[in-house]
DNA sequence: GAAATAAGTCAACATGGCTGACATAACCGA
DNA sequence: TCGGTTATGTCAGCCATGTTGACTTATTTC
């Protein structure tokens, strides 16, 4: 190891040792006009950055094993949520490239997890659809995030529900609310009308 | 494109087109003992998903400016909350490994945002604290994710606050929640007594 | 029939994970 | 004091998954 001390200037060493205690230092003024003290919002920041680790951590150990990553595992769970959607949707969904869809989708194609049709109405559209074999791995890796959302709930207490859909909905961007909820309410069937006619 | 046709076997096509209604399929004896049905359950999965994808994307655009990416954040972030943390400690809460860390650390380290400091009662501790332009950087990428926060806390209505607590505390991992409450609890100041007396 | 749209593809590149092997400095117990 | 353990760093290479840009094909739409 080298030096510490010759990575560390005479000035960087005073600035890092003081001042690091008082100071509430305001929010630069972007705190919402709530009560909630900036301390308190960074702490639910961590938790949801620790609860969100550990929510992905059961399924990424499944996928592993099938050479699988996370990226399968959102393809893999839309589609199966939503079975018929347009891969544009899916992009929609995802926010990434078709380029870096086309990758992960087609290795859930060629080993047989999703399956692609024409559009009735639009046969320029590939509605995707899960296989048997990609239906049981949705449920298979869903099935311990449901234990730890089921626990979790129940843990929270009484109407926690309710309040935890309304939270979470307005942690999504406002514009893509619309999309969302029509994603949500979508029935397992195309999604092609909400798509379409769901954006602003 | 290549025909579509010849990508689907009758049997796939007969495979995909049947069964996608009924069913309401069992959930694999996994479901926790609670009431909540399984596609219930699968809703707030999306919606984390939703959520947790909006949550980082406005910090994540700062960064994209900055030539940083999400890794810089969330050690940036840390070392910020808990100045004076052990190299061992980010390993700790972020789950990767040294060789992952280190190149994100190292940048962080030659741009100016975060200095180390050779531990005092034991000196192979390298502790970590932002500098001033660290502290800075920090707060602006944590500004839009506390107003989000703020929003979605409100729209969630009277009693998020605690009810939101007990759900992401329940969310982590049963042996990782002593760790992530010595970690949420520590003052800013070295997590060292926590990190090692912390543990089962 | 021409333009627009949905999807796919090729190529190259960046980020941030990973493993394995090894080096250095400091601590600690016998 | 010496030898083992620990904390950190580093080299080298691999893999997954994101990006941009350019281009093709089939189909719809005007």
């Amino acid at each position: 190891m080298t030096d510490l001390t010759e990575t560390l200037t005479p000035a960087d060493k005073a600035q890092s040792a003081k001042a690091r205690r008082g100071k509430p230092r305001g929010n630069g003024g972007a705190r919402a006009r709530t009560n909630l003290p900036e301390a308190k919002l960074l702490e639910f920041a961590e938790l949801l950055f620790f609860a969100y680790r550990d929510f992905t951590r059961d399924p990424d150990a499944i996928l592993k094993d099938l050479g699988f990553g996370r990226a399968h595992h959102r393809v893999l769970h839309f589609v199966n949520r939503h079975s018929g959607l347009r891969v544009a949707d899916l992009l929609d969904i995802l926010t990434i490239t078709k380029q870096s869809l086309s990758r992960v989708l087609k290795q859930l194609i060629d080993k047989g997890y999703i399956v692609q049709q024409a559009g009735r109405s639009d046969r320029r559209e590939r509605l995707l659809f899960p296989t048997d074999k990609g239906r049981v791995l949705a449920e298979r890796l869903a099935a311990p995030q449901s234990v730890r959302l089921a626990e979790a709930l129940k843990a929270a207490g009484p109407g926690a529900e309710a309040l935890l859909r309304r939270f979470l909905e307005a942690m999504v961007n406002a514009e893509e609310r619309p999309k969302v909820s029509s994603i949500m309410a979508a029935s397992p069937v195309p999604l092609k009308e909400a798509g379409k006619g769901g954006g602003p």
